[in-house]
RNA sequence: GCCGGGGUGGCGGAACUGGUAGACGCGCCGGACUCAAAAUCCGGUUCUGGCAACAGAGUGCGAGUUCGAUUCUCGCUCCCGGCACCA
């Protein structure tokens, strides 16, 4: 072999090898126990960053680490494609988005092979193409017919110069981010799934996956946002319609002091109408941006109605108001405000001199005044006439009965989690399959009329979407009565592709079906790895999503993800990588400079993969040079010819102790990798391993200790023990250079069809270990005591230790506490 | 603002179930090799004191529980992600 690392040859020979071996194309085999390794699939934005490196390498080293394992691995790769990034390509090159956007997957396929990836590329999948599409058209109008799909107004930032609709992250401080003129809310119809139809079922199921971080469940639990409450109704002074509110506090309804109303609701209309300085109040809210975010920083603001409602149990007059933290989208748009026990409440009334009352007091009877803090624990009641006294759960019955008994309000769960709005005023997504017409209305097109294609030569001019302007796109006739009718121009939020394409991976060339018994075969996904960033919404959707394809009868399991690994940013100088912020790093420069291996090392050792990774410059060469001294060690061996069977009774001590190196490391390698994921940790178990190596060959060129030939030949059957163990349990991580040395160190067969190493546990026998003595908690020695010495010979031996007598000196012996192989700690 | 996560040497990180703080790597310092440099190899490297043995301090800040806290509890602070039209 090679006395020098090559990486740029190595790198070449192996993909050449598996490309000829065809090793990671995968058929379902029902004889074997299946294996679907999947990563978040990429928007095709030009190149690759250190973001993708990362993700991807997770997942190359899950893969690879359970083919060894002897498991029957899927690993697919697609694009997607649809997305706002390619329309402003289009706008600043005039390139077509479609050309773009095929350009840059053509591009980053070909980097994803140099990283020497083990994908099954005959399942590569681009969601914009037809094909693909078709198939969440065709779902999306049988979901139509269930009725779980409608249409409603709802609000978008509108650039009035552009007359284009603006997502969130084209508002830059309330202007359009190009024409910069001030955005306005602007109400328009849309599309709207029913997630809301399963929020339950969304909420239950998380208990069924172990397999996830309890951070991602807890931020789907607090999205989907299950409350119990009571909706309440009030009387308002001369109108005929109650004023209902939502409340998951009806024990403090004797507190009321006010109440107030977002500015889109009927009241607050109402009150406009008569009253200029209620109307500007609420045509100021108008202004304000769609993104929650936003709302939620404003500084709180309201305006009395001039409107009283009545207090459904005193018939007392209660202040209506107009308040900016109101949702009209949560609740039912209006909140009965309860200022003594409510923070937002409190912080309102204090600003406009509203009175606080209490209503609830701790339990343990301690004295509080709500005057001066809020108090928002349950409590007991106090000054809430019949209902003194009762607790939380009572009062709450108790309320509750009475407003159900009197028709004027019942118990209720309420969702935070609102339908999703899948509309989008774009022209680069999939087209809505819906057709518009004045006799039946919005119609579904029929199956054998799909897919709707989205033309892909298109004149873009950023000014609206091109479909808007192409008669040959719109115009069509009614399917139910064949008059000319008009075709929607809306297209998918590109979420939609995203939600379901981890199943289509399993039978991609399908043009009957959306799915098939091969997704049976594959799905659910064994192990999902994607950014935390999407732990909310991509995962919801696609767990949404999967729930629809089982009503459907597509597949027959709950969820689509067993195990999901949330992997940490890539951030640079403090902030994360993106293709919007524009500090992105090039990965290509650092393969071509070292290669492949050495960029996946790096991006594995640097941080585990959940943590953030602050990128840095340095630390690259260190892994270079980590494979650099993994090829001359095995080049070394290898010089120096055969190696006999190993006989580990024959060793010599420092024999031992290196083979119980190489065992305890494959041990400590194959729980990092396998169960704990801390690629970093076993990454620097075998740098250990591989200079315990260095130092043995050291010792034995030193020739003294080693002793007969046959002595010799033992010890270095010991080193390839323990030279094949790293180049074996690396694998997963650094492929190509230990394809290369597995070669090197005389293998016929292929390093990707071999067997995980198995640990001799004979090998990890030790008589004596190391304890630690602390006197008081401090380290004061240690002592090398017998395994199975018991508590009171270890005791003895730590006094025994003479700078533990010296701190215990004559001192009394209070306690000692003897942890079994660890350490003694005496305290005086 | 709300929800979730994080803060450990000069730097990235390790310490998995409350039990040796700093594994491994980077950087830096010293040495070997070399005419010299690069590469490579060897040694040192939390801070303070000490030739050393060793001692004292130390895991964002402030309290608490414990024989013992980076780890658990409470309060604070700063940073990161998400907040429904970025993907």
């Amino acid at each position: 072999m090679d006395k020098d690392y090559h990486p740029e040859a190595v790198e070449e020979a192996a993909r050449r090898q598996w490309a000829e071996s065809r090793c990671f194309e995968v058929y379902e085999d029902e004889s074997r126990d299946e294996f679907y390794c999947l990563t978040m699939f990429p928007y095709p934005s030009g190149k690759l960053h250190m973001g993708h490196a990362r993700v991807f390498t997770i997942s190359d080293v899950i893969a690879r680490y359970q083919r060894m394992q002897g498991k029957h691995v899927l690993q697919p790769m697609g694009w997607d494609a649809f997305g706002m990034p390619a329309e402003n390509a289009a706008i600043k090159q005039g390139v077509p988005p479609a050309q773009w956007t095929y350009q840059n997957i053509d591009y980053m396929r070909g980097q994803l092979e140099r990283l020497g990836y083990a994908y099954d590329w005959t399942r590569e999948l681009t969601t914009c193409r037809p094909e693909y599409y078709r198939w969440e058209q065709w779902l999306f109008t049988h979901l139509f017919k269930k009725g779980l799909v409608y249409r409603k107004n709802s609000v978008v930032n509108w650039d009035p110069v552009d007359q284009t609709v603006l997502a969130n992250e084209q508002v830059i401080d309330g202007r359009g981010w190009r024409s910069d003129a001030l955005v306005e809310r602007r109400e328009i119809p849309q599309w709207f799934m029913k997630i809301t139809a399963y929020a339950d079922e969304l909420l239950d199921k998380l208990d069924d996956l172990p397999g996830w971080p309890d951070s991602v469940k807890t931020m789907q639990r607090n999205w989907i946002g299950r409350s119990e409450g009571a909706e309440l109704a009030f009387e308002v002074e001369g109108e005929a319609e109650p004023l209902t509110v939502y409340t998951t506090r009806p024990d403090t309804l004797m507190g009321v002091t006010y109440m107030a109303v977002a500015a889109e609701h009927p009241l607050a209309s109402k009150a406009a109408a008569g009253n200029p300085a209620v109307a500007a109040f609420v045509e100021e809210c108008k202004t304000a941006v769609a993104a929650e975010a936003m709302l939620e920083t404003m500084e709180k603001k309201g305006m009395p109605l001039g409107m009283s409602a009545l207090h459904p149990i005193t018939g007392e007059p209660v202040p209506l108001w107009v308040a900016n933290f109101v949702l009209m989208s949560y609740g039912t748009g209006a909140v009965m405000a309860v200022p003594g026990h409510d923070a937002r409440d409190w912080e309102f009334a204090k600003q406009h001199g509203l009175p606080i009352k209490q209503v609830i007091a701790p339990e343990d009877g301690s004295e509080i005044d709500v005057d001066e803090a809020v108090f928002v624990d349950r409590g007991v009641l106090v000054d809430s006439g019949e209902y003194d006294g009762m607790d939380f759960d009572t009062a709450f019955d108790a309320i509750a009965d009475y407003f159900e008994r009197t028709g004027r309000g019942r118990r209720r769960v309420n969702y935070r989690l609102r339908d999703w709005g899948v509309s989008r005023q774009r022209y680069w997504g999939t087209p809505i399959p819906i057709v518009y017409c004045d006799d039946c209305g919005a119609v579904p097109v029929p199956e054998d009329q799909l897919p709707v294609v989205l033309p892909e030569e298109v004149e873009f001019t950023g000014v609206g979407s091109p479909l808007k302007d192409m008669p040959a796109f719109y115009e069509t006739s009614c399917p139910q009565c064949g008059k000319p009718a008009r075709r929607e121009t809306d297209t998918f939020d590109t979420f939609v592709e995203s939600s379901w394409y981890y199943a289509r991976y399993a039978c991609p060339d399908n043009d009957r079906e959306m799915l098939d018994e091969r997704a049976g075969y594959w799905l659910p996904v064994d192990q999902y790895i994607g950014g935390i960033e999407h732990a909310i919404l991509h995962l919801l959707y696609a767990r949404f999503f999967h729930k629809l394809l089982r009503d459907e009868g597509l597949t027959d399991t709950d969820e689509p993800f067993v195990n999901l690994l949330t992997q940490g940013m890539v951030l640079k100088d403090g902030a994360k990588m993106s293709k919007a912020k524009g500090n992105t790093v090039d990965p290509q420069e650092m393969i071509d400079r070292y290669g492949a291996d050495t960029v996946r090392l790096f991006m594995m050792f640097t941080a585990p993969p959940e943590q953030a990774l602050e990128w840095s410059d340095a630390g690259i060469q260190g892994s270079f040079r980590f494979l650099k001294r993994f090829w001359t060690a095995v080049a070394n061996h290898v010089a120096a010819g055969d190696v006999p069977a190993l006989d580990p009774a024959a060793l010599d001590p420092a024999g031992r102790d290196l083979r119980r190196k190489t065992h305890d490391t494959i041990a400590k390698i194959s729980d990092d990798i396998g169960r704990r994921y801390t690629f970093n940790t076993a990454i620097a178990a075998a740098m250990e391993l591989l200079n315990a190596v260095n130092r043995f060959e050291a010792a034995s060129d030193g020739g003294n200790g080693v002793g007969s030939a046959d002595g010799v030949g033992n010890a270095r059957a010991a080193e390839r023990e323990a030279l094949e163990a790293i180049v074996l349990s690396l694998s997963p991580i650094v492929p190509h250079i230990c394809h290369a040395l597995w070669q090197a160190l005389g293998h016929g067969e292929t390093l990707v069809d071999q067997a995980w190493p198995a640990v001799d546990e004979s090998a990890r026998q030790r008589d004596l270990i190391e304890m630690v003595v602390q006197v008081n908690g401090k380290l004061r020695g240690r002592i090398s005591v017998a395994v199975d010495a018991d508590r009171d010979t270890v005791s003895a031996m730590a006094l025994d230790d003479p700078n533990v007598r010296r701190f215990v000196a004559d001192q009394a012996i209070r306690k000692t506490i003897v942890v079994p192989g660890r350490l003694v700690n005496i305290v005086v």
